[in-house]
DNA sequence: GGGGTAC
DNA sequence: GTACCCCAACGCCTA
DNA sequence: TAGGCG
């Protein structure tokens, strides 16, 4: 009697079983004592589990229905163990020592002359459990629970790593050899990116490719080892993979952690540049992915963004001696912790985002306000920060980030700051620049929580600017940027007029590209660059676009390098796209009042006789995101390479 | 903004 | 307790 | 190499 697949059946009359990740098999003990194993499709495997023969403690004729299964350290099925013992006709006794297999037994379908083919579900379970199957040796009867929603212990089997659970009907019979609908099986699918780093060629008729080397990155920018996958290919896909991969190749491994031996035998190793995703329904115990499947390449996500997440940073890793730390996901704040800030005095501990934060000076004015609206105080920037944090944190996640502070209020002097303050948490995530010349900053912040932006903004820092380049490569630039930066006489719609003609110049070349108005006087335009080229050859790139749009409106243009000799004019300034020189995020706050911000744009937007540069404020931002949301967000990571010009 | 020191 | 001091960037351009 | 620039 087979399963058949499907979802979580709702209603009652069910019990709920794990799915156990061995082989399928009858056990029938005869007349005589003779026991016997039988595979799903009907041979007889007796021979192979001497052990589990021998763990037979009955006389009496019966059958049982079970799961061979061989556990790992952490008592788990896990079936790359069991697969040392399946194909083994005679196992030596020495790797019946090393393999030891187990006998779960779910059902009983005969016991003496009785047959309980008839008899439902919770009969034959409770004729099972009057055998007293499970004590012993070797067998045990698996739990089946009527007490626990099919959804429930699917959670359940989640968290301990099962590949899925059984639901049976409480009344349903026996049927041999067919596949019913009275047990539906519910596999648990996960669906995750992962970096190539290596393949291997395919045999004979296979063709391209074999199988991918798949990896992800650890908060510190390793790439480590995550498992083969071999199936859920086209042949188009393997030959277009082997097309893409070939241009790639490399000398080196490129995993920090390794790849098992038997997995390194012929791998031809890439450069990890590409993303694919695969499903996989459980992690082995060194967290590889087990019955993983091809689902395709992933060209618009940037490799350093497919990180060690979850189930991964629990456990598993630490048998590769690495310390997993990722990203985490962005957390919405809740309306109970904005009511908390607004009930803090001038100052106190907010929780929120799962931190505490000391807040202090929170009615100080910061910014002061602008067309007859109130003063902006650290407050309201604290609020901004926690509620912004989804918007922005994927523009500063995994990049160093200069600040430009302003404790005392945008009217006085600011500073710049780059180095992590020394008393920061300990909860905020912190970078080396292994390149920093001595005496310079060696520590950065990374803004990867909202934690860390509310704690960014009680120190007034209002300006955040994220490195152009994300971590480990820091050399290799992940946007071209294009600057317009206006001079005492341009006006706005000479700025305009300017990024249009970059618009038209970016859509000639095919290349894809998102404007934002700087929340100052400005506009830049963003250029998603696949990591690669270095900051040199965005640069040059920058500056050749801009040289001919500059060509196109002479008397607009400044090439001067001295403010004083640039008659007032604009500066296309490309010479921003170099390591640690960075713009203004997307979504920070600028030192202005009102408390205007940076805001991604449509380029329909660039024709709005409505678009100021200084539009959006902390106050309006957030409503400008739930209406229209962020028109940069889709060319974040996405993969482009510059044209030639 | 925050830490340290002098008063 | 509080007054005061100090510190908080850097890569590249041009002359 | 100082000072300008962003
Ligand atoms: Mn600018
Ligand atoms: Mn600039």
């Amino acid at each position: 009697m087979l399963a058949t697949p499907g979802r979580p059946p709702a209603g009652q009359g069910w019990a709920v079983e794990f799915k156990w990740d061995g082989v399928r098999a009858l056990l029938g003990v005869d007349s005589a004592g003779g026991v016997h194993l039988t595979s799903r499709n009907g041979n007889d495997v007796t021979l192979g589990y001497p052990d589990l023969v021998a763990g037979v403690a009955t006389d009496r004729p019966l059958v049982l229905d079970g799961e061979i299964v061989a556990l790992d350290e952490a008592g788990r099925p896990d079936f790359g163990l069991l697969q040392n013992r399946m194909h083994v006709r005679h196992p030596p006794a020495a790797l019946q020592a090393e393999v030891p297999v187990q006998f779960y037994a779910f059902d009983v379908l005969r016991v003496g002359e009785r047959s309980l083919l008839r008899e439902t579900y919770d009969d034959r379970r409770a004729a099972l459990d009057d055998l007293g199957v499970a004590g012993w040796p070797r067998f045990a009867v698996p739990p089946s629970t009527t007490e626990v929603a099919p959804p429930q212990m699917l959670d359940v089997a989640r968290e301990h790593g099962l590949e899925g659970i059984v639901v049976k009907r409480r009344t349903s019979r026996y049927e041999p050899g067919r596949r019913a609908a009275s047990w539906i099986k519910i596999a648990l699918f996960t669906t995750r990116e992962v970096v190539l780093g290596g393949w291997t060629p395919g045999e004979g008729s296979r063709g391209a490719i074999g199988s991918l080397l798949l990896g992800a990155y650890d908060g510190e920018g390793r790439l480590h080892y995550l498992g083969n996958v071999g199936t859920g290919f086209t042949q188009a896909a393997l030959r277009a993979l082997r097309e893409l991969l070939e241009p790639l190749r490399a000398d080196d491994d490129p995993f920090a952690s390794g790849v098992p031996r038997e997995h390194a035998r012929g791998v031809r190793w890439v450069e990890p540049r590409l993303v694919g995703e695969v499903e996989y329904r459980t992690l082995t115990h060194d967290a590889r992915l087990r019955h993983s499947v091809w689902r395709g390449l992933r060209p618009d996500r940037d490799p350093h963004e497919v990180v060690l997440d979850g189930a991964f940073a629990r456990a598993p890793l630490a048998s590769y001696g690495v310390p997993a730390a990722a990203p985490e996901a962005p957390r919405i704040v809740t309306p109970d912790e904005l009511a908390a800030l607004d009930a803090l005095r001038r100052k106190g501990v907010w929780e929120v985002a799962g931190r505490e934060i000391a807040l202090t000076n929170l009615d100080k004015v910061i910014f002061p306000g602008r067309d007859g609206a109130p003063p902006v105080t650290k407050r309201d920037l604290v609020r901004y920060h926690a509620r912004v944090a989804p918007h922005l944190l994927p523009y500063l996640q995994g990049r160093p980030v200069n600040m430009q502070r302003f404790p005392d209020g945008v009217t006085k002097q600011g500073f710049w700051q780059k180095e992590i303050p020394v008393h920061a948490p300990d909860w905020v995530t912190r970078w080396r620049y292994p390149d920093a010349d001595p005496g310079d900053v060696q520590d950065y912040v990374v803004v990867d929580s909202t934690a860390t932006l509310v704690w960014l903004a009680n120190l007034a820092a209002i300006e955040l600017h994220p490195w152009t380049s994300k971590l480990p490569d820091v050399h290799s630039p992940t946007w071209a940027l294009i600057d317009i930066d206006p001079g005492p006489t341009t006006s706005f719609d000479d700025v305009l007029a300017v990024a249009r003609l970059y618009r038209a110049a970016l859509d000639h070349l095919g290349v894809a590209a998102a404007p934002k108005v700087t929340g100052k006087r400005g506009v830049q335009i963003w250029v998603p660059v696949t990591p690669g080229p270095t900051f040199a050859d965005t640069r040059g790139w920058v500056e050749k676009v801009s040289k001919a749009v500059g060509r196109m409106v002479p008397e607009l243009i400044s090439w001067e390098w001295h403010t004083d000799r640039r008659g007032g004019r604009m500066r296309l300034d490309y010479t921003q796209n170099v390591i640690n020189k960075t713009l203004v995020a997307p979504f920070s706050a600028r030192p202005a009042a009102g408390a205007p911000v940076s805001m991604t744009l449509t380029w329909d937007e660039l024709d709005d006789p409505d678009l100021r540069p200084d539009r959006w404020t902390v106050a309006t931002a957030l409503d400008r995101l739930e209406t229209v949301g962020d028109p940069m967000l889709p060319l974040l990571g996405r993969a482009q390479t510059l044209p030639n010009l």
